[in-house]
RNA sequence: GCCGAUGUAGCUCAAUGGUAGAGCAACUGACUUGUAAUCAGUAGGUUGGCGGUUCGACUCCGCCCAUCGGCUCCA
């Protein structure tokens, strides 16, 4: 080793130190125990990997961000060894962290399943427990190659032919090593807290052509207390689950008779019926004009469209019967577009009339694969807020402006704070030029910027006919869905033949905006009921007061008070049973009714009531007048 | 569609090849109720479907359907 000295900026305070010298030695002992790694003019290095060269040297904690993610991966490797130590014969492939913590993908000779789990979990704390130190090795990338190869490593030696650089890392723990870019944590003994929560299946390198492997899902945290709070949230989330609220408030209903089709129970269908209100509401402020248009088409729109090119494996193919060849030519539609296109093309259009905005709440099908149903969230049968808006090039950016604006208003208002942006780029099948595409992107882009609002690109994951503004929301358990979009279109004008007279009287084609702000109805409620845990905001809730009588002898007087709040037309409920008021209130708690109205002999006495909120065990008692006032002072949006 | 798992009363779950059971919900009755569960009784089942093995199948096997966790795809 060299006497050569090197600066080193630790913590921002510089200072001398011996080239070579492992980085983790320039901590103080006492710091050491909660570092995980460092951070070397940026870089995540090990906490052994020598100095070379001046270095600004930075702590990265065990309970950091960073160090998270590294002991995952690290937890990620000691799985993959206990896995080849139990099953021989199981190839590794890749094992990366996640958000929540790690998966590793293998090649078993046969499937895991979850029962697998707990044999691997007790092998990674037995490999825990031997304290091995994890070492960091660098290698010619063919000599690498050579090596997994003879271990009949094939997918590695996938891997390896497809890096760049000509040397490459190696991390070695005991007698089991990986291709890994790093950086790990010192010794396998800082692997406490860990759990395997699941298995399944995935395709190698994401693509569906590719041999199926067994991934295993984990997480790990620094100590076992943040990992038990993991797990208890977990557990709270799934409480939360839109499937199991939406059937037990009353909400929803599934039929494997129908699936992939939810069936909107009386509560449920109120629900939607308000949201759609709401957005009817914006939609007068917003300048949109409703149509409604048919379901089922003859195959010709759809070839126009470009559907019948790129989008019948999605769409449910059906005859009028009287097709002497018995041929599919109709379709039930999956998108409003064409429509709206018809719509367009039935008169001459000036430029006076653009933009033209036309929504409408038309019922959509999709065939989607059986595998990817989930609830309200993923389904077949479905209703978005859609519109379409026809308009001259130099209006495009107004409009995608005041989509934007209206995205924001929509999610204010139902409390949706952790949207997420994405710019979706031109998929590999699409229609139209690509230089028509890349306009378009930029066009998106921009509107996005000239907003404030940052996002990430979404690299070919636009429709077939354009680019999209994607809004996601997450779930429960933290999966993201997309709702709102914004899409620019140049391809379906240009396929319908649709134009419009402009001032100097000569003909122009108009651009097509598709966008809806909720995205699709069930979806959004589904989000919706998860982010609430089913306490919808009062001009939401499908039952908005309930009136408990306390006995039978006031039972009329329940009745009266009940028929009074309907007049004002509140959505009320009424429990006259022949059960006690405590009874009664917890049912009415369960079904998370805003509001509880008691009648008892002293309010009937006095002609009053005693009002109770959800959630809030203290009762108030008010005049009949005075609860309505209360009840209309609840705000609703648009 | 692919990999794995699951499917028993309306809901949550028991019953390990030998007569399908509980709690909640429903219904009936008693109690006449004061802000998160009054008591008793009654009824409820082709154990997802079809086929097979067996003297006998909720239980074992095969196919199909649906659902759940992912992958792929997508709003």
């Amino acid at each position: 080793m060299s006497s050569e000295e090197v600066t080193v900026t630790l913590s921002g305070s510089a200072r001398k130190a011996l080239k070579g010298t492992p980085v983790g030695e320039l901590f103080e002992p006492t710091e050491r125990r909660k570092l995980i790694a460092a951070r070397v003019n940026g870089k995540l290095v090990d906490l052994s990997r020598p100095l070379e060269q001046d270095a600004a040297v930075d702590a990265v904690a065990i309970d950091s961000p960073a160090g998270l993610n590294i002991l995952r991966h690290s937890t990620a490797h000691l799985m993959a060894q206990a896995v080849q130590s139990l099953y021989p014969g199981t190839q590794v492939t890749i094992g990366p962290s996640t958000d929540e913590g790690f998966y590793y993908d293998f090649a078993p000779p046969k499937p895991f399943t979850s029962e697998d789990l707990p044999r691997i979990e007790q092998r990674m704390r037995e490999l825990a427990r031997a304290d091995e130190k994890i070492e960091r090795m660098e290698m010619a990338r063919d000599e690498a190659v050579e090596l997994f190869a003879r271990m009949g490593e094939h997918f590695k030696v996938d891997i390896l032919r497809a890096i760049p650089e000509e040397r490459v890392s190696i991390y070695r723990q005991g007698d089991w090593m990986d291709l890994c870019r790093g950086p790990h944590v010192p010794s396998t003994g800082w692997i406490r807290a860990f759990a395997l929560l699941s298995v399944a299946g995935a395709y190698w390198r994401g693509d569906e052509h590719n041999a199926m492997l067994s991934r295993v899902y984990g997480t790990a945290f620094a100590d076992q207390a943040a990992l038990d709070e993991h797990l208890e949230l977990l557990k709270l989330a799934r409480a939360r689950d839109h499937r199991r609220l939406g059937r037990e408030l009353g909400l929803i209903l599934f039929d494997s008779r129908a699936p992939g089709s939810p069936f909107f129970l009386p509560k449920g269908a109120t629900v939607v019926n308000e949201l759609i209100a709401y957005i009817r509401r914006l939609y007068a402020r917003y300048g949109f004009k409703e149509v409604i248009t048919p379901q089922i088409f003859r195959n010709e729109l759809w070839r126009t469209s470009g559907h019948w090119e790129l989008f019948r494996d999605n769409m449910f193919l059906t005859t009028d019967g009287e097709n002497a060849a018995g041929e599919l030519d109709y379709a039930l539609k999956p998108m409003n577009c064409p429509a709206h296109a018809v719509i367009y093309a039935c008169e001459k259009r000036s430029y006076r009339d653009l933009p033209l905005r036309l929504a409408d709440f038309g019922r959509l099908h999709r065939a989607e694969r059986s595998g990817v149903l989930h609830g309200l969230t993923r389904v077949r049968a479905m209703t978005q807020d859609d519109a379409h808006i026809f308009c001259a090039l130099d209006q495009v950016a107004q409009e995608v402006d005041s989509n934007l604006k209206m995205v924001r208003e929509v999610y204010d208002a139902l409390g949706f704070e952790h949207m997420e942006l994405k710019l979706a780029t031109m998929p590999e099948e699409h229609l139209g030029s690509e230089q028509t595409w890349r306009q378009t992107e930029a066009m998106l882009a921009e509107a996005m910027g000239r907003n404030g609002l940052s996002y990430q690109t979404n690299p070919g994951e636009g429709a077939f006919y354009g680019p999209k503004i994607e809004i996601y929301v997450p779930d429960a358990l933290k999966r993201r869905w997309q709702l709102a979009t914004i899409q620019l279109d140049f391809n379906m004008p240009e396929r319908f033949g649709l134009e419009y007279v402009n001032s100097r009287a000569t003909v122009e084609r108009p651009v097509m905006i598709h966008r809806a702000i909720l995205g699709t109805i069930e979806r959004f409620l589904g989000l919706l009921i998860e982010h609430t845990g089913g306490l919808f905001p009062f001009w939401l809730a499908p039952e908005q007061v309930r009136v408990l009588s306390l006995s039978e002898k006031v039972e009329s007087y329940a009745k009266e008070i009940a028929a009074g709040l309907e007049r004002e037309r509140f959505r009320v409920g009424v429990d006259v049973r022949n059960e006690k008021l405590g009874f009664k209130v917890r049912q009415a708690e369960l079904a998370k009714v805003p509001y509880m109205v008691v009648a008892g002999e002293r309010e009937a006495a006095s002609g009053t009531v005693s009002l109770r909120k959800l959630r809030g065990a203290k009762a108030q008692s008010m005049s009949v007048d005075e609860l309505v006032a209360t009840l209309k002072s609840e705000p609703a949006p648009g």
